[in-house]
DNA sequence: GAGCACTGC
């Protein structure tokens, strides 16, 4: 293994001066960064050997496997000491003995425990189980992969292999269940799904919610309805237990005991016991198994991001032994560019004793293939620079980092309620996000953190991300909620309320798309059905209005809502040239009634391509893989028409062959009306001045550069998107009569 | 004449 000496290294005469990082003592770290105990080195556990009887208790959970099953068995044989190593395992007892006493368990712990693995197989044998375990997961992946390691540490086939499948998950497009399923990995997003089918939930013993510190507005919606039904709504499970485990990396345990304390408590009658010592909430804390991670930070705040980076990972490159990969984190895929520019142009100028450098970008736009590249080994000699968006954070695990630079910014999305827009913004991270991302340093062996902001910044730094129920568009949120029985949602339990403004403006949205009744604001049959529509509420009402007799245009509405719940299907080249070459390619698809119209011709086009749609899509720079999304979305909506009687039942998909027609104008016009319909607040009018105005609230709006309406002057438009950047952008335009506007009113 | 973090049903 080539060992460096640091070598002093100048970048291109920016500055002679070598990066200092100010180190920091590990005592005074562990106290700022409110990590409780030191976090474990060893990977093997002494005193953590199950009990005789215990163990007999696992075995006799799974069936008596012979002949095929055979090879599953010795699986499960091989794995069965490693999961004994697990620093959960030793806790065992604990967390059974826990939820024997009380309904509520809360659980902390750390990376690297198995908690998302154990915890079920450890429920599982208990006497109150005799239902099925439901594992929420906010990723897809995450469920699915979980799933699949559970099953072979059973010994059991996986989800619907096998009807002697024991462990199965569920997510959108791919549910893997039989009929023996007991344990059932599934995202947030299909739990609450269940919840319409089965508001009680009476399949499930247990729901273990995972991951909560995500704070998705799903796992707030999850914890309000468990809350409810563990106490309030108690008498809808006919006398059957239930048990909540609430599990996390970074939990703030206090917060959780006192809100579901609250539930068991009301009346409330104010308490004077500590919310931690609750009599119907138990805690357990494991710890994690984790490598310490060194932190740095810079000395002074820095308004050179891109600077500090490449002298950082110049430095660390010089200085460091190989392996060791670095992860950068960064804000955005602009700058993501920018910076793999600028080290590849001073790694080609590098003396020949030292390792390469591999840059490889990582962010979610990133093709597939693109993306797969940062699981594959450096070759020799080489070492990988991962540039990476907040993808690395939570979603994406980068094999082989030691070292980790973060710059300390995320995007986020922000909705500002009373003008009912939403930017994008680069914002600093949170305390919790800082040690998540330091984190990431620390999977295979000791590892190094810098920090591109000073320490007196970090303390400045929120505690926690700002859950996004506090940032968001709330209608659908409550939808949700008024679906699921809860008409009083303004009472309903969440561990952060939104300010009753932003509940009273969703409310107000809801009524106007027709999904509530006036009278005392209760769901109505509109709003039942687009509650059981993948979309949000607004993208919800068009359907409903298109599916009207009258309308006919239900099936060519599905294909523009697919599109735009997905993410844009038009890429944006990097230059000039091919930005031209891109809309000349597309120019046949570009319709002048607007995008969305655009969007339709863009799905016809591709769904009668018969020869190679990946090589129409990339001559067109329209993303293949947003267009399968599409697929899959439409195949959904159609499907869930039909059941909805919006589609007769033999209704097919439009045969992919025969479906190039002509668009006349007829049909397009009926398209744009029903997008009308859900899009109201979303319509402006041309003034004289040339400028576009929203036709309630009289916000100005621009059209934005990338729509095919842009610098045309209509009289009216209705924009799927607003977005505030350097001005108020309408995005995603069709042009609309304004005597169409007022016949809706 | 702009520029899009990340999930999920």
């Amino acid at each position: 293994m080539p060992n460096h000496a640091p070598i002093q290294f100048d970048i291109e005469a920016r500055s002679d001066s070598t990066l200092k990082f100010s180190p920091q003592q590990q005592n005074k770290k562990r106290k700022r960064e409110h990590e409780q105990p030191p976090p474990r080195v060893s990977s093997v556990h002494q005193n953590g050997q199950p009990k005789k009887n215990r163990q007999s208790n696992l075995n006799s959970s799974l069936p008596n496997l012979s002949g095929p099953n055979a090879k599953l068995n010795v699986r499960r044989q091989t794995l069965l000491p490693i999961r004994k190593q697990l620093p959960i395992w030793s806790h065992q007892q604990e967390i059974r003995q826990s939820l024997r006493r009380t309904d509520v368990l809360v659980l902390s712990g750390e990376t690297g425990s198995g908690k998302s693995t154990q915890v079920p197989q450890f429920l599982l044998t208990e006497q109150w189980c005799n239902g099925r375990i439901a594992v929420t997961q906010p990723r897809r992946v995450a469920a699915i992969s979980l799933a699949r390691r559970v099953a072979e540490e059973m010994g059991t086939p996986l989800g619907s292999s096998s009807p002697a499948s024991r462990v199965g998950y569920s997510v959108r497009f791919d549910n893997s269940t039989s009929a023996n399923t007991r344990i059932k990995y599934l995202t947030e997003g299909m739990l609450l799904q269940e919840l319409l089918r089965d508001p009680a939930l009476k399949e499930y013993s247990a729901v273990i919610v995972d991951e909560i510190h995500e704070r998705s507005v799903n796992v707030d919606l999850i914890l309000g309805f468990l809350r409810n039904l563990l106490t309030t709504g108690r008498h809808a499970r006919e006398g059957k237990p239930l048990k909540v485990v609430i599990m996390s990396a970074t939990v703030d345990t206090e917060k959780l005991v006192k809100f579901f304390d609250e539930g068991y408590k009301i009346p409330h009658l104010g308490s004077s016991e500590s919310p931690v010592q609750s009599k119907f909430i138990s805690t357990v804390y494991v710890e994690g198994r984790q490598y310490p991670v060194s932190i740095n930070y810079l000395p002074e705040p820095t308004n050179n991001i891109i600077e500090m980076s490449l002298k950082t990972i110049f430095q660390t490159h010089y200085k460091e032994p190989l392996p060791g990969d670095i992860l950068i984190f960064l804000p955005g895929q602009e700058i993501i560019e920018n910076l793999e520019r600028q080290i590849n142009e001073l790694a080609a100028n590098m003396e020949a004793e030292v390792p390469k450098m591999l840059t490889l970008p990582l962010f979610a736009a990133l093709p597939q293939a693109a993306q797969q590249r940062i699981f594959q080994p450096a070759p020799p000699r080489t070492r990988k620079i991962i540039l990476s968006t907040n993808i690395a954070e939570t979603s994406v695990t980068v094999p082989g980092i030691r070292h980790v630079v973060d710059c300390g910014t995320v995007k986020m999305k922000y909705f500002h309620s009373k003008l009912g827009l939403e930017a994008l913004l680069a914002k600093p991270i949170s305390q919790s996000a800082a040690i998540q991302r330091k984190g990431r340093a620390g999977r295979e062996a000791p590892g190094k953190c810098y920090r591109l902001y000073p320490e007196s910044e970090y303390v400045k730094l929120d505690r926690n991300t700002r859950p996004e129920i506090l940032r968001c568009d709330l209608s659908q949120a409550i939808l949700i909620m008024k679906a699921r029985g809860v008409n009083d949602v303004l009472n309903f339990p969440l561990l952060d309320p939104p300010p009753q403004k932003a509940m009273e403006k969703a409310l107000l949205l809801l009524l106007q798309l027709g999904a509530l009744n006036g009278e005392d604001g209760s769901i109505n049959e509109i709003g039942q059905k687009m509650a059981k529509l993948p979309l949000t509420p607004t993208l919800a009402r068009v359907i409903v209005e298109a599916a009207k007799p009258e309308m006919d245009c239900l099936e060519d509405v599905i294909d523009v809502l697919a599109c735009l719940s997905v993410e844009n299907i038009f890429l944006n080249p990097a230059t000039e040239e091919k930005r031209e070459a891109a809309e000349a390619a597309r120019k046949d698809l570009f319709r002048r009634e607007g995008d969305h119209i655009t969007l339709l011709s863009a799905v016809r086009a591709y769904t009668s391509e018969r020869t190679d749609r990946r090589e129409w899509a990339e001559q067109r720079w329209i993303s293949h893989r947003a267009m399968q999304n599409v697929m899959n979305v439409r195949k959904q909506l159609h499907a869930q028409c039909k059941q909805l009687g919006f589609l007769s039942k033999d209704a097919s998909l439009r045969a992919d062959s025969a479906s190039f027609t002509a668009l006349d104008e007829r049909k397009t016009d009926m398209i744009i009306q029903c997008l009308t319909r859900g899009f109201l607040f979303n319509t402006a009018a041309l003034h004289p001045d040339g400028s576009y105005r929203t036709l309630f609230g009289k916000q100005t709006v621009a059209i934005h550069p990338s729509s095919v309406l842009f610098g045309r002057k209509v009289e009216a438009i209705v924009f799927s998107e607003f977005v505030f950047t350097t001005k108020a952008y309408a995005r995603g335009v069709s042009a609309v009569s304004l005597a169409h506007i007022d016949g809706l009113l």
